[in-house]
DNA sequence: ACTTTGTATCAAAATATATACATAATTATA
DNA sequence: TATAATTATGTATATATTTTGATACAAAGT
């Protein structure tokens, strides 16, 4: 069995992932894909601050990464096999 | 981009799997295995209403599926690669 | 210095989830 | 039918998350 630190630290990854726009987000980083957060509120019809706060629950929860780069903040997942959790729950709902 | 109404149908699913009892469960039941409540209830030394609790969440969101066999219930996976996810969080946490 | 563009944070109300305990509902057996 | 074993549900309180709008901060150009 898995220990109870490493319980509560993938429920916090989880928890962070779950949710309709983060997930969206996720799969948009997906392939080692970087964007910044104008390129992410834009692609989602989004509020700029909304996609902020998604993405600073994902990058506080150890999702994703960024990098500042002038005006600009640039978000990556910081482990690209998390997009798999994604194309795993997809793959779910396609088999009826 | 991904509709809607799957990514809000996958948030439900992924809500479902992060909490740490049921990531636990959900990982207890992976190579295909069925497991009782009460067997659950035991392995993870927690009340039985709260084994059969959190069963009930994990089964109404599509992540389990169950079986009455008399007086017991099976439980398993609905999706045997759900374990996967369980198993990717858990390489995240080993990357360092 | 001022303005523009891009990002991040704050605060408050609404909604959702978790936790704990008690009890009800099933099924099998005496 | 009474009871023991297994599973499911109900209720209440506490806690957490979501949502929205306003605002603050940071970097670059004028």
């Amino acid at each position: 069995m898995i220990e109870l630190k490493k319980l509560e630290n993938a429920s916090e990854m989880l928890k962070a992932i779950a949710h309709p726009l983060r997930i969206a987000i996720v799969d948009m980083l997906s392939n080692n894909k970087t964007l910044t957060v104008t390129e992410i509120h834009e692609a989602l019809n989004i509020e700029q601050a909304v996609a902020s706060h998604h993405l600073s629950i994902l990058k506080s929860k150890g999702v994703l990464m960024s990098v500042r780069n002038g005006k600009n903040s640039n978000y990556k997942l910081k482990y690209p096999r998390l997009a798999k959790i994604i194309s795993c729950i997809d793959k779910c709902q396609n088999d009826k």
